[in-house]
DNA sequence: CGCACCGTTGATTAAACTCAACCTATGTGG
DNA sequence: CCACATAGGTTGAGTTTAATCAACGGTGCG
């Protein structure tokens, strides 16, 4: 018996911290000179194929992931396996840093939905650029609020919309989060399920509303994608408090 | 006419941070002599009576609250004015930091629900203290992501679990955040309105499962509060994941 | 080809909300 | 003191929303 193998070679540039857009950011803007150097010597990059499950809700941390590109899904799971999409992350996120932080172990998974290039640092080295440099403390603090303050809407949300407000607010969000490409199609494919699993509904009732904005001419679809036409009847399918 | 003027003065020791049990909290413990004195002289202490709204969504925040001795809420307020109640806070927990951090309007309003002693830190001693002390930012980093832990289950629950499931948790919770007194009673009372606008369901439905859980011998009802008698049967109601 | 996964549709069921009425306790003004 | 208003609690009936179940079509892949 033969076998064919086939290997995939994916080439992709190793960061470097010292001139990597995202130093630019928020978290890591305020490094000093010699803690970007330790940061990009410790640091260990890898390109993460579409698929990969980066860890597991449960699993012990070892550390964080900053993301130089890609897209990744955080999911908990919930009753009988179905999965709680808690959010996404992009180009420039920092994620893994709770479980790193409070040393518990993961309170979601991760997978790759996009051919992610990654840089994992070790809890260690957050630890002590954490206590060299308060106002990197301050900024990964930032950015710990600014996602709570997110969940807390969406508490409020799931609570207290229905399906379809719920479903038209998160193409809102996704396109604002990805953008849309010239034909103005969000940057973002995903199946009926991911989109039930973050909005916490079934597959068949986003089948449903999305096909009814859709005999509305309020979304085009073209497969998992899609193009909102019409973004004000959009937004009033939004109950505003 | 005349008019009867009654004045209550309700007394309470203005705490000092330098022997206060809370120094030994998560958050205080790292601080030096120095940085307590600081707090000490820099914090403002008040008695805020139950019912007192300490603060607004969308109000711009002035600082934190530390809080000595009370019971607050935290929610937002939704769909046609529905609150939807986030979280409680009481003895040793900071709240407000959120908004403070990041320095966005409130993402929630508080309001007190017993009596409560509140030390008011303003945002510049607190980024002083947190500039100054990076361990000490990284303990405040620790309980935004506890919250941000939490937020996430709940935010699982609320997607996927019935509302009868969530008012078993709910009780649950309670119990292990307030304690039972000496009868095993729940060491908060909350109206049916309240526990409905903590799982996110109508009044009504709060009062038919808690008659359900009565009947079922479960709990006891003792007009506002809760004693489970029962936890095991209690459980059976929660789907574990 | 046959399997797996995704998407779609229709029919049925179940969960929970809404509405309405009524009860009780508490507090208020006349 | 009574009359009344208010807020919370309860119950029943009817309706709505969304979940579930089942069947089927399309697509890609080994």
């Amino acid at each position: 018996m033969q076998q064919k193998i086939i290997v995939m070679i994916k080439n992709f540039e190793e960061p470097v911290c010292d001139n990597c857009a995202l130093k630019f950011n928020i978290l890591f803007k305020k490094l000093t000179p010699l803690q970007l150097e330790i940061l990009n010597s410790t640091k260990i990059c890898s390109l993460y194929e579409k698929g990969t499950v980066l860890y597991k809700e449960g699993g012990r941390s070892l550390g964080v992931y900053c993301i130089h590109s890609g897209v990744l899904k955080l999911y908990k799971t919930g009753i009988e396996g179905k999965e709680q999409i808690i959010h996404f992350a992009k180009t420039g996120d920092v994620i893994g840093y709770r479980s790193a932080i409070i040393g518990e172990p993961a309170c979601t998974s991760v997978k790759v939905l996009e051919d992610s290039v990654l840089c994992f640092i070790n809890t260690n080295t957050l630890y002590t650029l954490l206590r060299e440099n308060s106002e990197f403390a301050i900024d990964l603090l930032n950015i710990a609020c600014k996602e709570l303050g997110w969940a807390n809407n969406y508490i409020t949300d799931i609570a207290q919309k229905s399906v379809k407000e719920r479903i038209a607010e998160i193409l809102l969000k996704l396109k604002s989060e990805f953008g849309v490409d010239d034909d103005g199609i969000i940057n973002i494919g995903l199946t009926r399920e991911e989109i039930a699993n973050i909005v916490g509904t079934a597959t068949e009732s986003v089948i449903r509303i999305l096909s009814d904005f859709k005999s509305e001419k309020i979304i085009e679809l073209y497969g998992r994608k899609v193009k909102i036409i019409d973004e004000n009847k959009l937004k009033k399918n939004i109950t505003s408090y």
